[in-house]
Order: C-alpha cells, then sequence, then structure tokens
DNA sequence: TTTTCAATACGACAAATGTCGTATAGATCA
DNA sequence: TGATCTATACGACATTTGTCGTATTGAAAA
C-alpha cells in the first residue's frame, strides 16, 4: 500500500476552496487563492498537480482542454486528520487542553456558547 | 529584525519535553523523545540546535562539556501561535468550527464538561 | 489553414526538514 | 600520561514545499 502524504499548509488552503465550489477549475481555485495571496497561476497549478499526485484530488476532462477537479476525501474525514495530527504534535495529544485553549483565547459568541452548551447537553445524556 | 521562524512539526515535540522538564540537557531531551519514536542521538542533537538558531531555544553550560536548555517563549504563547496558524489553514480561521469539530468528534469525560461549562459561564456572565 | 490563445505538463531551484555519520575536544579512568 | 568516553559541532543527503519559467498542444479566431 503506498504511504497515504498529508496535504501541506498550501495544498490545504486548495483543498478548502475545493469544498466550497467543486467541481471546479485550476482557474477558478486561483482566482480565490489569488485573492488573499500573490502568487503565480502555474504555482497553483503545481501544487493541484501534486495534490493529484497524493491522491486527494481527482479530475474529469472539462470544457476546452481544462479539467474539474474536487477533493477524493470529504471535509469532514481530512479535517479530523488534520486535528487529530495537530492536537497529537501541538497539544500533546490532549484534546480537552485544545479547546481549553481554544475557548481561554478567544471568546465565543453568544451563539456559539449555546451550541456548545447543546453539544456538552448531548453527552451528559448517555 | 531577523524572521521569526515556526517549529517544525519534529522541532514542537521538543519544545513540548522542554516545557515539561526544562531547563535540561539534550540526553533528557532524547530520552523522551526516543521513548516514542526510535530516531538517533544526533538526531535530536540536531534538532534542537536547529531550534536553537531559530532563537526559540536558549542554552547555559551544564555539567562536563554539556548545556542545560529551556524555551525562550512561554508554552502558551508558542502554543497560542500554532493553534492560531493550525485554525487559519485548517479551519478557515473559524475557531468555533475548531471547537464544534474538537467537541464532536472527541467525547469529553465529566471533568472536562464540568471544566468547558464553567469557562462558558464566565463568558456569560460578561 | 495559419496565427494566436489558453491550459496543462514538466523541469528547475532554493529553503526547510528529518536523519545521520564523522570529527573534535574536554573529562575520566587505568 | 595515555586510552577511552561523552557531548557537541558540522557537514551531508534525500525529501518535501513553495515558486516559477518554458515547452506543448488542442481549440478558437482571423
Amino acid at each position: 500500500m503506498k504511504t497515504i502524504r498529508k496535504p501541506s499548509e498550501a495544498e490545504t488552503a486548495i483543498l478548502q476552496v475545493l469544498w466550497d465550489h467543486q467541481p471546479c477549475t485550476v482557474k477558478t481555485i486561483h482566482a480565490v487563492i489569488s485573492a488573499s495571496k500573490d502568487v503565480g497561476y502555474t504555482t497553483t497549478l503545481k501544487q493541484v498537480q501534486r495534490l493529484l499526485d497524493k491522491g486527494l484530488l481527482a479530475r474529469e476532462p472539462g470544457p476546452g482542454k481544462s479539467y474539474m477537479y474536487k477533493a477524493t476525501s470529504s471535509e469532514q474525514d481530512t479535517k479530523t486528520k488534520l486535528f487529530d495530527r495537530f492536537v497529537q504534535t501541538a497539544f500533546g495529544n490532549s484534546v480537552p487542553d485544545l479547546v481549553m485553549h481554544a475557548l481561554g483565547n478567544n471568546e465565543p459568541t453568544e451563539d456559539e456558547i449555546k451550541e456548545i452548551r447543546a453539544l456538552l447537553a448531548k453527552y451528559e445524556q448517555e
């Protein structure tokens, strides 16, 4: 079995775009990416190709000689993997520590608090 | 001013050890690291030296010709930086999304729920 | 059909990372 | 004092990443 490689930071940004717009062309991806970061088209293209290599993207012929790309893993799954890895390296694998850190340094809004409470309540029922 | 570089994954693991044991020698660091990962002593040493280069560690002469190392930034600060960067790249900068993800995929214990509730309560008072 | 576009394919490069091996020099012990 | 240990200093290497520039080629326009 071939080793699964994780997406790099720049690649994650691209996946991010894909999840919101897929299926779409490199052109579209680049349009979004370049809105917040000054980078050349071929750079984005290269990154997309590497994601394809890693098996994180799939594509189909699109209009003209372009392709339509989409992420092969769901946003959920990918984020879970990235999250797990992060908790592991930066918070000694302690999810509670991370949550505490998150809440401790970033005041949640009313609605968020409500949502969190709802989640907690659900757990307490069990 | 020289550019501040962020610690890599392996380097973060070392900082992790430092926060729990500093000040300590490379030997100690390596002992801890190698407990969960099979890696050579010089590898750990090299990593420590790079952290020193990045200005993330400081050292003083220790027993013999060894040195005693300690992290230059607090655990709090470093984690905040790593956290911010992560939320940014993996969760489109949405802390709530990250918290939801964390709680949604990792059932917290009774005590943790209690702690979280306490935090929320504090915010609601304001 | 020839010229001109537009997208992709490829190859290059420098910097950052993960891993070591080897060279040194101070400290210790026969 | 010479043999041996021990920790650090350094340099090397293969990969991975971030960025491009150039070459190709199918399609569209003139």
